[in-house]
DNA sequence: CCTATACTTCGCCAAGTAACGAACTATATT
DNA sequence: AATATAGTTCGTTACTTGGCGAAGTATAGG
């Protein structure tokens, strides 16, 4: 219970299930979702960790940059079934074409960049 | 996106959640909730209010009486897909039969016996 | 080693939430 | 009409949450 309760609070947030549903298209590090938010890196960095304390994100380290990404198949059910769920249940939300958009252009630029004294 | 972060509020809370599923066994009046939940009586009233307001349950007044019953078929989608996401991801938790089982001792008892100052 | 970069953690503040009891509303019952 | 019953609304209190910037950590590059 307690668990299904840390998902569905993470999910409450209007930042972080844009976030999730941004790594649709594959990972992203840190300063591509605070470019899309334009939200403070602190402020993101900690979504981030509600979104993968729930078990909703994948972390992975890499030098400098922090990459994030859906969970694998292989995931508990519980994590599936709720991302699932705010997939299908936001797939014909406004926010979420226009997001995917820009999110194609965050993609091309180079992290050097655009992490560079986070410029927005 | 406003509709979705609503239900996912909503659900992001112990006795909500618990509540839900009370009404999958047919609908109850608020007094018998508030014996399920053991909260006050305002509290539990608020908590409903939630649910409904986020397009969770159904409300009937009948005399003094206020009966709150799970949406039909025909609610809207992404009601109907919330309130399956959460029975499908709960429906191993402990806490559900336990509840499961008082409950139906509850609903053996009249309202008048229940509701009667709200004894517990 | 020293600096820059990419986060993360901390401390703060404003806003929101869950809990309660008291007061209020609406509907029987006498 | 007067009382009792079943909920609801209101006001208060304690706690949580989301936001920020400042300070801290860890890695890369000179």
């Amino acid at each position: 219970m307690q668990e299904f309760l840390n998902i569905a609070r993470a999910l409450s947030d209007e930042g972080r299930i844009r976030a999730l549903m941004f790594l649709r298209g594959g990972e992203l590090c840190l300063c591509q979702i605070i470019e899309m938010l334009a939200l403070a890196p602190s402020t993101v960095s900690k979504h981030m960790a509600v979104l993968h304390q729930a078990g909703l994100v994948r972390v992975r380290k890499e030098g400098r940059w922090t990459y994030y990404r859906l969970p694998g198949k292989d995931a508990p059910t519980t994590v599936l079934r709720a991302v699932r769920w705010v997939r299908d249940s936001l797939r014909d939300r406004k926010q979420i074409p226009e997001d995917a958009r820009r999110l194609k252009d965050v993609r091309k630029i180079s992290k050097e960049q655009l992490c560079a004294h986070y410029r927005r």
